[in-house]
DNA sequence: TAATTTGCCGTGTGTGCGCACGTTTTATAT
DNA sequence: ATATAAAACGTGCGCACACACGGCAAATTA
């Protein structure tokens, strides 16, 4: 059987003290350049792999993070990243990392100022926040630079940035896939509609990404003729406003038959529509929120696209983690699976949502 | 800032030994009634987590359990059921878990218990492995309660049997899947095929299950009228026997237009079927294989659904070390979710198998 | 009654690494 | 040559746990 290799093995063969190679090993200075090069020389030689339990177990000091998150309790698609969020840390608070929460207003980029001030306030030593409002963004972004604060940015990539990691979906590709559900279930001839229904659709970036990626699909599979349109509605939070909204998109459009909602609030379409019209239109749209889980239940929804916000929580405080304590090297961009969800394995992603678990 | 409270704490607040309280936290005897409740309750006052790192840490000796597989270079799916195990054991050999793996013919019972044989031999402390052959997976269930082994089977679940657990897929659930996604593109009056391209089809418990939520699927969403028939097929290695079949089969049914494999070998259907027809049969079918996946971005396979092979071996590694060395509560049936797989998601998945990773 | 066993519990040691804190050696300045 | 600073390096603590060992008292046996 094999025997690990300890700093202790290292220390003896190199004729050195344990401290000495730990501070070689963490490049923590004050140690002779020939004395190093020996104590490297002999650990590439017993193939010295660093015992990770032990070595985050005498790490032991705390690091205070902050996470910039809209309001959970005004939001359930930001619910479900808030959760991921509290499950990681409740991971590795043991393990010396902390945070601190702040939350703005989902709509107002004024807000999310004043929680980033406030979150910088604090010092943190890292943030953790989605680049909703892209020029608010750029601003935080800036100002974590210049403080030298690492950055895990979420949901929404941003360009031009380089935050220590991006973790979310492509949202490009996750156009194109929407197109092809869509696709599936329509014969030549029909019309489909792009729906975006939230604020700011012109200039967000992941909503023009998917459109762009649906519009491609359908270049790239020209094998049906499908008309594509269309639509932004930003007030979403009347009925009767959206119902009218939709009454007149499907009189003007007689061979309507799917809509692609880009948003979470794919609910509020099926809602309305299952009301007004008879007409068998397919829906398309996103997350796994507790709202369209009930349409998709009711066949009323015929795909959701699960965009993992559960885990992109969880994997950006894992990535803070990661870097902050465990020192280790992090990837750009961490793209999420495109999760394909139906009636039949609801289920199981909801469940999955609910427990996360860490390994140790 | 809340402290940790660490044993020693309680040793002192109980007025006794950290010696004791560990004999009372573990259970292992020689403390006397009075003593033991009072430690129980002090930690209990105090809210005493156990520090799971130093815990680990300090248990310091390895545990040697055995995985039984189908030979893994024979066949693409347990080539990434290995890789999950492999990936697993790395991960937490460090912890004191180690394993040995015995591989089996997949299509050889008889080699299944001379490798049952040989594992047992070894004294195992804990045991997992696929239950492919129904009647030697019961008579090893059996060998390894009378043992006292925990073990864990993957993949197949089996009735009348009380593993530690069982990490796999809800088969049934698989089939309703597999329905929905067929009849989604299908119309009234079309015909589908079950088919079973696998050895013991009359048998196997997944198949049959898969073929029973199939079946119901249709009868639960009786809106299109489409006539279902069921194939089996052995001669899977002999590409002309197995064109001549589905010739055969698409002569027979005009109506034919959709196809439901219910294992790994999907590509192979794909890959006939393209050259001996150009009616449009849509085809959905089971795992991320190389092959498979060459047919799906041809768009020669509609859809995929991922049984999570690797995920697979991964779990059922990491609750042999919750078990064994972590003494957690196992969960008795782990379901994995049913992902569904086409090509603009593929490649995520194909990753994600790729990177497993552990936290700590 | 003396001798032995048994139960109960404390103490000490080893396990792994990082880092604060000493101590020693070397270099620079006066 | 001496004082001071700076660099280099060793020591010990933290943390949970298993295990060995030993002491003491009570219970049992010879």
């Amino acid at each position: 059987m094999k025997k690990r290799i300890r700093i202790k093995d290292i220390a003896d063969k190199a004729g050195v003290s344990t401290g000495t190679v730990d501070r070689v090993l963490h490049d923590r200075g004050n140690v002779a350049p020939d004395v190093k090069s020996k104590v490297l020389e002999v650990a590439k030689e017993l193939g010295y792999e660093r015992n990770r339990l032990a070595s985050a177990l005498a790490y032991n000091r705390t690091i205070r993070v902050a996470t910039l998150l809209p309001n959970p309790e005004k939001d359930p698609y930001w619910k479900q990243t808030n959760f991921g969020i509290q499950k990681a840390l409740k991971a590795v608070q043991h393990y010396g990392l902390l945070s601190e929460q702040f939350y703005f207003n989902l709509f107002s980029p004024k807000s999310f100022i004043a929680s980033a001030r406030q979150a910088l306030e604090k010092k943190p030593r890292g943030i953790l926040f989605p680049p909703i409002f892209s020029q608010e963004a750029h601003w935080l972004l800036d100002q974590c630079k210049e403080f030298n604060i690492p950055t895990v940015i979420i949901n929404t990539n941003i360009k031009e940035a380089t935050p220590l990691c991006y973790i979310g979906q492509d949202s490009y590709q996750s156009g194109v896939l929407g197109a092809r559900l869509l696709n599936f279930g329509l014969t030549s001839g029909q019309t489909c509609c792009i729906l975006n229904i939230d604020f700011n659709t012109k200039t967000a970036h992941h909503l023009l990404e998917k459109e762009r990626g649906f519009r491609d699909y359908f270049v790239g599979n020209g094998n049906k003729q499908v008309e594509i349109i269309r639509k932004d509605f930003e007030g979403f939070n009347d009925r009767i406003q959206l119902c009218s909204f939709l009454k007149k998109l499907i009189r003007e459009h007689h061979s309507l038959h799917g809509i692609f909602v880009t948003t979470s609030r794919t609910h509020k379409v099926a809602d309305c529509l299952h009301e007004i019209t008879d007409r068998k239109i397919k829906i398309v749209g996103f997350d796994l929120i507790d709202a369209n889980l009930k349409y998709l239940q009711e066949n009323k929804i015929n795909f959701l696209i699960n965009q993992n916000p559960a885990e992109q929580g969880f994997q950006g405080i894992m990535n803070l983690f990661k870097h902050l304590i465990l020192k280790e090297k992090i990837e750009k961009i961490q793209y999420l699976p495109l999760d394909i969800v139906v009636k039949e394995n609801a289920e199981y992603y909801r469940k999955r949502q609910m427990t996360f678990e860490i390994a140790i």
